[in-house]
DNA sequence: TTTATCTGGACAAAACTAGGACAAACTTGC
DNA sequence: GCAAGTTTGTCCTAGTTTTGTCCAGATAAA
């Protein structure tokens, strides 16, 4: 029965020295050997002379293992895991680690910044260094970093959420340039757009639609938004920026979408808002549910509310209404 | 068309001495032998007298070696690899990139002559038809699959080019949907996007400012650029798109740069453009060249001439004026 | 003559391996 | 709540392999 392998068509052939594991995972080489000593958490093939040789898929059980590790999993329980299972079991931490302090939250701008552990404040402090700095390496080896530190998830929530709040703070307070929020933005939309495929798709995902309405021009929260979807199986069909009523409802038409979702955030107060929403909703199949997220979206709760549009108070609120609709078992927002 | 496989060929007539060759590489005259020695890692043509004789693609792949080493791979592993099996290699390692696609079987150097026109044209129709259906995964295949047929400035070229001019020309008669448009451009956006991290980087490559002025909201040509002078050995700085003349010419100044290149589309007439251009070429130092390229470019003949600015006839145009200018070889406009 | 490069070999630093020790953090049992 | 046990990250030693540097004597170039 291989077939289920092969869904993960992960390099299974040995050729990478330790260091490069150690470089790759965030760990340290003697932890790596310690682990595999303790626990066989990873085999690796030998050379001939008994430097030790790890694969593509090594590679990854090894990081998703240090993962599931932060998550507070022990590493008994997970050692002996296959790269599918642990996978799960990252995947399902994820919906709780980040939420876990949303309660202690007060009102944040929708989904923007939850948590701030020290740590992840510590990431973000040496990525606006960077910024001010214009030094795109460290910005782009920063982000790489924090992406091996935690899941899709967590990462766009505990770094890429808090990050863009502050660099438009900062931008907005005249502490830094708008040169520097440029660099920032541009590598950012690279840098996020490209996160989706790291997913690997089987052709049967359930599609959304991703996008904002006409004179909405900033997209990086809808594109952390495909991001993020893409993680729990499902297939964005993101637009960019700027779209109107009509072509959004076409083509979640041609592309036979479940679901929509818009990200408002600048400006809050655009006249537009009202009669681009109001157009959409009344020509998409009422069974398609449309979601409306970003900081601007409480200024439309009025609205929001008479369209019968949903609006999920968090990146997870959003994850977790998505699920029950991939699984047909929605019934309105959480 | 040769000229465009004249600047983008690596040079493999031997001709440099070892002296200039460890310069070059940052490694010792020494090392370099005993990799030699041991490895085989290059194996220089000698002059009469048995003098090492380095060709550009030897220093290349010295260079490239010398990275990979750093990332933690062996010697033992990377001294037989071919100049683009290491590219691959320097760039996955350097992104943490888990390699998906297996299509190592079709090697093509990077400097393989451009495709026959015909044979462009039918991927671009391909792209087009897949826009059309909205089938993002043979979208996303078949622009891999293009660049994999040549080298990143012939397929920007000979494909994307094009590509955009059809779906502006296309959206614009009112053959495709606005909607059609927003998928393709966002996803050109991260493709595009993310070429110019398939060049490695050693940190003492000359900067250029990329950007769109005031008002120019469309990046992608600029993106383009990015992409382009990356494989030159350019460190774009790229603020995307709209950024006023001020902050251009203080980016400029911070990152040290020694060229700024702006991209002019649409609109092709906005009443801003010469008052930022005037702006920024009085706020630069006069040693700055400032570079604009774009289709709506040409409208702005007669001003792009009275403040000093360059304005290249086509990429390669460009191309050819930055290798003069990193080579301390700049006179002026080819 | 002086400087640069060549070959071949020697040597030492760095990296890796195996096995074990140790302390901090966490669990379990009382 | 405390003591005893377990888990886990880090460090140490000693032996091997890999890798960088240096040297000596010869030859070529400036």
């Amino acid at each position: 029965m291989a077939t289920l392998e092969t869904i993960s068509s992960i390099d299974t052939s040995p050729r990478h020295p330790i260091r490069l594991v150690a470089n790759r995972t965030g760990l340290t080489v003697d932890l790596i050997r310690a682990w595999e000593k303790r626990y066989h958490v990873v085999e690796p093939a030998r050379s001939d002379t008994k430097r030790r040789l790890y694969s593509d898929y090594d590679i990854e059980r090894l990081r998703l293992i240090r993962i599931a590790k932060q998550n507070g999993r022990r590493l008994v329980d997970v050692a002996p895991l296959t790269l599918e299972a642990l996978r799960d079991v990252v995947s399902e931490d994820s919906r709780y680690e980040v939420s876990q302090d949303v309660q202690a939250e007060i009102y944040r701008p929708s989904w923007t910044s939850p948590l701030e552990s020290s740590e992840s404040a510590d990431d973000i402090d040496a990525l606006m260094f960077s910024v001010q700095t214009m030094d795109q390496h460290r910005f782009d080896q920063l982000l790489q970093e924090g992406l091996v530190k935690q899941s899709l998830p967590a990462f766009l929530q505990t770094v890429i959420g808090p990050l863009l709040a502050e660099i438009g703070e900062s931008t907005r307070l005249g502490k830094m340039r708008i040169a520097h929020e440029h660099m920032a933005t541009a590598h950012l939309r690279t840098f996020i757009g490209a996160l989706r495929f790291r997913e690997t798709y089987t052709g049967n995902e359930p599609k959304i639609v991703i996008t904002t309405p006409t004179g909405q021009l900033h997209e990086l929260g809808a594109l952390m938004v495909a991001a993020l979807v893409s993680v729990d199986g499902w297939l964005p069909v993101y637009l960019g920026p700027n779209t109107p009523a009509d072509e959004i409802a076409a083509c979640a038409m041609q592309s036979g979408a479940r679901a929509v979702s818009l990200s408002l955030t600048y400006p809050a107060d655009d006249p537009r808002i009202p009669t681009e929403l109001t157009r959409l909703r009344s020509q998409l199949e009422s069974r398609i549910p449309v979601f409306v997220g970003g900081s601007a979206a409480s200024h439309h709760h009025e609205l929001i509310n008479r369209l019968g549009l949903l609006s999920p108070k968090s990146l997870d609120a959003l994850r977790h209404s998505l699920n029950m609709l991939r699984d047909n078992r929605f019934q309105g927002i959480a």
